[in-house]
DNA sequence: ACAAAAGTGTTGAGAGTACACCCATGC
DNA sequence: GCATGGGTGTACTCTCAACACTTTTGT
């Protein structure tokens, strides 16, 4: 073993340090899509293409700092209003032709209710678009978002965190739609409700919604829940 | 926004890089327990405390690369015969007192058979520890360790890692006891063994072990089934 | 009255769990 | 024969999935 290469052996000026960054995968749910924000590479490389919103890691912050920080610069959203989560580090060299760059790459979920308006003076830089059918990707984003729906599947299917998609009264039928478009699936309407049932995991509030049939209840997640849910499978 | 800080507009020279680092921790199981492998620091800070093995990852290679260098380092072991994952990236400032740095963690599974017998020259620098009753630990090693057995221990009760802690051939009730001393708690007998049966993930190999009864069976696993074991449950 | 959407109940198949029982070897 | 550990089967419970049914609104 050659002592030099060593962590615990090193001088801080003997190895060439990569850059490291934090790229956010922000998901948010409207027009009956899954959506994701993009922003569009004002320099080389890659100028013009999309890309997933990111930046250097400060070197007096968390990680996750750094990902809160990208995230409220898009989106002006704060860390208590979200659901955010560290998903993989990607550092292949070569992932950025300028010089090597890990990135930590984190996921989170914004409902559509938290979203500022649409800026029209800005809408060529950035954009929300389908995680279905995104635009060329500059380096490796393609692949990291393929991963972030991945995992954001998956945790649906485990936890509770399809209720960030949504406002916070909601109806089950929108939960049951919010699943439907992020899993690709056609739930069943009474296997859906039963399970959520048996979950204890809602709690109906005053109102409903008009809906053109019968009216709908109106439903909140359960905050003394969470920790709850975390450790069984709701779906499928 | 203030544009200085955003990746797609950067100096390379601009920031003040973190140094970036991955450990590996490397479980196996002998003597009836859970063990990892831990090295000695010989240095500031934390000279004389316990770590895990980890190092700088080089310029030119992958995070991946560099967790299998790491690994063969220490066990010699080749990255054909471990299963390898990425755990989490720990990043916190201040986790290490030197200097910023980040490392991406990893965790590993090395069967007793693949070890080298414990050199005794060098027994003060290297060890294996059970992972129930670790030493104290430098840096943020133990909670790393932590989050390291919970993740195996997750990954077991769904897909079928508990294998890389056997050698090639192996009875049911090593199997079991692989999974007992891991997860930590009793299984029922039949249930495990039939669990698996219809997993259908094992083959019987020719040739029995002589073990104080009846003799057992030898299994092994079979290669075409990895791929299908990852969608489903096997345990609990 | 009828359409539309909310909301509930029933039923059969399969998985999980506890436990009893049989089998093959050494002494 | 008997102890020891390998190996199998059964019966009960619970969850899952498909689907039928009832309820409440608007027109």
């Amino acid at each position: 073993m050659n002592i030099s290469e060593t962590a615990e052996n090193y001088d801080v000026s003997q190895y060439e340090r990569p850059s490291v960054t934090v790229d956010v995968v922000i998901f948010s749910l409207f027009d009956e899509d899954l959506r994701v924000l993009l922003v569009k590479r004002r320099s080389w490389p890659s100028k013009g293409m999309w890309a997933i919103p990111g930046g250097f890691v400060h070197i007096d912050e968390t990680l996750e700092d750094a990902a809160y920080r990208e995230l409220a610069e898009e989106t002006h959203v704060t860390r208590d209003q979200v659901y955010l989560e560290q998903l993989y580090t990607f550092g292949n060299p070569g992932r950025d032709p300028r010089t090597r760059v890990i990135t930590v790459a984190y996921f989170t979920i914004v409902s559509a209710d938290q979203l500022a308006p649409q800026a029209d003076d800005d809408a060529t830089d950035v954009g929300w678009f389908s995680v279905y059918a995104p635009p060329p990707l500059a380096f490796d984003h393609a692949q990291i978002i393929e991963y972030a729906l991945k995992r954001l599947r998956y945790k649906l299917e485990y936890s509770a965190v399809g209720f960030q998609f949504l406002p916070e009264k909601f109806t089950l039928r929108e939960l049951q739609t919010a699943y439907e478009i992020v899993l690709g699936t056609k739930l069943d309407k009474g296997n859906f409700r039963s399970k959520l049932r048996k979950a204890n995991v809602l709690e109906i509030v005053d109102g409903y919604r008009n809906t053109g049939g019968r009216p709908a209840r109106l439903y909140r997640f359960r905050e003394d829940a969470v920790a709850e849910v975390k450790t069984r499978r709701l779906f499928p």
